[in-house]
DNA sequence: AGGAGTTTGTGAACGGGAGAACAAAACGAG
DNA sequence: CTCGTTTTGTTCTCCCGTTCACAAACTCCT
């Protein structure tokens, strides 16, 4: 195999790009359980439901992983879409809120497969506090500051009720968690160097609704 | 108030206007219970945690609905939307797959609230059956297509393991299902009629660690 | 009534992403 | 070694979405 071009690694990628790298990962290790060794650019695109030519496109980015006339090597491109993404490595999580979704997320086996690790479960009702879901014994929020401290944690996952999200936000940012994902329905204003994200079950389904209805319309 | 502009109702909001009406609804919402009864396209704008230019003219998709030098009464803004996705009415929802994700969702009380009814719970697993969940008996998932035809379903959520969604979607389907909320880890294939949205929580884990990754690079 | 002050609705400029299309590179056959 | 085949990496074009900026429209005050 000859060198491969590897841009510097302080190039920006597309956000967009970055978006779908996860997806290209995940249908990479899928051929790969397959025993698939080799694969094209038509073919990953397929089984990650994309054009071919945006495919290349985002690879592009990350550098010259393929060969022309043959295509990519499972392992070796999900590997190098890892390393980029930064899941070759643990990233310690804590979630908050152990209620119906935070019991759901902490059980979450693909957690774990994929680079991420629940270090703590922490909650402000004391009822839930000594639980223990999904192996991991529900801690009081107010630990929260030590482990992020202990751990070294960044990202932190938010799953309590909309009225206490900010304030759970406020004291994350407070510890030095700078990347957050979100299930409450509530903006969040946070310090612009760290990161939200969110995730909106109703969002989806009023989308949903939305073409639903213009199909009913024109039917 | 004088005669508003209410174009035809068979124009088209682009999609990106669409992802971000819900937004709104959920800001008009929390305004309207503070007592709130006009705001600007400013205030709105920050309730949104959107740019007041793009609320604006995401707005004159649906109409002209604001009053110049005043702003919009929230109400009757709050209907305009909540009519144009569609959420005046009900939307029956069948949730397929009670295991940790499936539960959390049938006890999620944001449903009833937005405009959307769970008319059944179905899952394969004899175990299940009979369990009642948020006060709805799990039923076999065989089930299925009596419920879509008696309750006139349209739309479907999957929340079963990654290997069993191209099965219950292609099922669903078949039955009529129009609309797929899909939270299994995996491309679905489904015919073009057939509206898919995907919430996939590793992959907006992986687009944060990215971010980290890079901000832990350039300190 | 008129003018000052506000805020909407939208035309226009701009930037980024999507897809088509193709040149460059690798490989295999003869 | 040369030619034909395959498939990547990249350029170019187009389109969608964002943002700016301002005229139009409305209120309030004098
Ligand atoms: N359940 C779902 O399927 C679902 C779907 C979409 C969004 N959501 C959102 O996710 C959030 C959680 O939903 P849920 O159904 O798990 O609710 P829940 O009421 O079952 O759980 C919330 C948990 O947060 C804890 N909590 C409250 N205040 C806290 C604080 N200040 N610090 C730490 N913990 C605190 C509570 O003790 C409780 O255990 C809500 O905002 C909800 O709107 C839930
Ligand atoms: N738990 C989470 O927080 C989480 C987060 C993100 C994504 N997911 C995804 O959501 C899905 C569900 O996760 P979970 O943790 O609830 O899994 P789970 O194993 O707890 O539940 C799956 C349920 O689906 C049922 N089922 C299996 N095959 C079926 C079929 N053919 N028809 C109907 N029902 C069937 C099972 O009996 C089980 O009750 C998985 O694909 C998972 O990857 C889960």
């Amino acid at each position: 195999m000859s060198a491969r071009t590897s841009p510097d690694s302080s190039r920006d990628i597309p956000e967009a790009t970055v978006a779908r790298l996860p997806i290209y990962l995940r249908a990479l290790t899928t051929l790969s359980e397959q025993g698939t060794s080799t694969c094209s650019s038509e073919e990953l695109a397929v089984a990650a439901g994309v054009n071919s030519a945006k495919l290349r496109k985002d690879l592009s980015y990350l550098g010259s992983y393929g060969t022309r006339g043959v295509g990519y090597d499972v392992e070796y491109l999900r590997y190098q879409i890892a390393r980029e993404i930064g899941v070759t490595q643990d990233w310690p999580v804590v979630i908050v809120g152990i209620g119906n979704l935070g019991q759901a997320l902490a059980n979450y086996s693909g957690f774990r497969s994929r680079g991420f690790r629940v270090v703590a479960l922490l909650d402000a009702d004391p009822a839930r506090r000594d639980e223990v879901v999904a192996g991991i014994e529900v801690q009081a929020f107010d630990n929260l500051e030590q482990i992020v401290k202990d751990h070294d944690v960044a990202i932190g996952v938010i799953a309590t009720p909309a009225v206490a999200a900010q304030d759970v936000a406020d004291r994350m940012v407070a510890c030095g968690v700078t990347s957050i994902l979100n299930f409450a329905p509530i903006v969040l204003s946070v310090p612009e160097q760290v990161d939200v994200r969110k995730v909106d079950l109703s969002i989806e389904l009023q989308i949903l609704a939305y073409h639903e209805q213009r199909k009913a319309a024109t039917a």
